[in-house]
DNA sequence: GGGCCGATCAAG
DNA sequence: TTGATCGGCCCA
């Protein structure tokens, strides 16, 4: 990476939605910074995504132990909406991303509202600072009324409630950093969380706490 | 049918 | 650090 002269590294495939989607989820996850998200009113400039391989390869995906009724949608084509529901209250949406039965994702981690802050606001009451409205999965679900009716709509082609975009300007790829993802239990060693260093918008990162008895492992840890 | 756990958030 | 709160999934 970074082998270009004169000047910054330019997210060169931002462009190409499609085809950014239709390949690896971690080059879709990384790709997926600085795109922008949009319910028409509210606009989230993502700044976290977090990549999950499909059946087999990935303990940490939804789809790791097969298909089911829940993660249906991770086995269509890419480009659409997988919405999930945990921890009783939250709902996560992911970016489907790969061929057809692949089973593999892109988890919107966390974003910068940079349209339709008072509609967020409205939707995201608990938060007191704007840089709050997005920041984690949930919340930025949250922001932009993400439900379980999103779940299998299309981001692409403007069908559905969300519309996914390219950024607007060219992306610092220097400032895209990676690292292990969040709160997976297997794989953590393998870097598929991308962000923008420095963005306040970032989620702050929790390395996977094993549940009870823990002892000394489970500091949270902040980059 | 029962029980456990989670790709989280917000408050103490 | 912990409680809230409930659907999905495994096992019986």
């Amino acid at each position: 990476m970074g082998q270009r002269t004169g000047g910054a590294p330019l997210n060169d495939v931002a462009h190409e939605l499609t085809a950014l989607l239709a390949g690896a989820p971690d080059v879709a996850a990384r790709g997926l910074v600085g795109c922008l998200l949009t319910d028409g009113e509210v606009t989230v400039r993502l700044t976290e995504t977090e990549a999950y391989a499909g059946l087999g390869e990935d303990p940490g995906s939804h789809a790791h132990r097969g298909r089911t009724s829940r993660n249906d949608v991770m086995f269509g084509p890419a480009g659409f909406a997988y919405v999930y529901f945990t921890y009783g209250m939250h709902w996560c949406l992911n970016i489907v991303t790969g061929p057809v039965g692949a089973a593999a994702a892109v988890l919107v981690r966390a974003g910068e509202v940079v349209a339709g802050a008072p509609l967020a606001r409205s939707r995201r009451t608990a938060s007191r600072h704007d840089v709050d409205l997005a920041r984690g999965p949930a919340r930025l679900a949250r922001a932009l009324g993400v439900d379980r009716s999103v779940n299998g709509t299309c981001l692409l082609d403007g069908s559905g409630p969300l519309t996914l975009q390219p950024p607007t300007g060219p992306v610092d790829l220097t400032l895209v950093r990676s690292g292990p993802r969040v709160g997976v239990t297997g794989g953590h060693d393998t870097p598929w969380r991308f962000w923008v260093d420095g963005d306040r918008t970032v989620s702050t990162y929790r390395r996977h706490v094993p549940r009870r008895r823990g002892g000394a492992e489970g500091m949270p840890d902040t980059h």
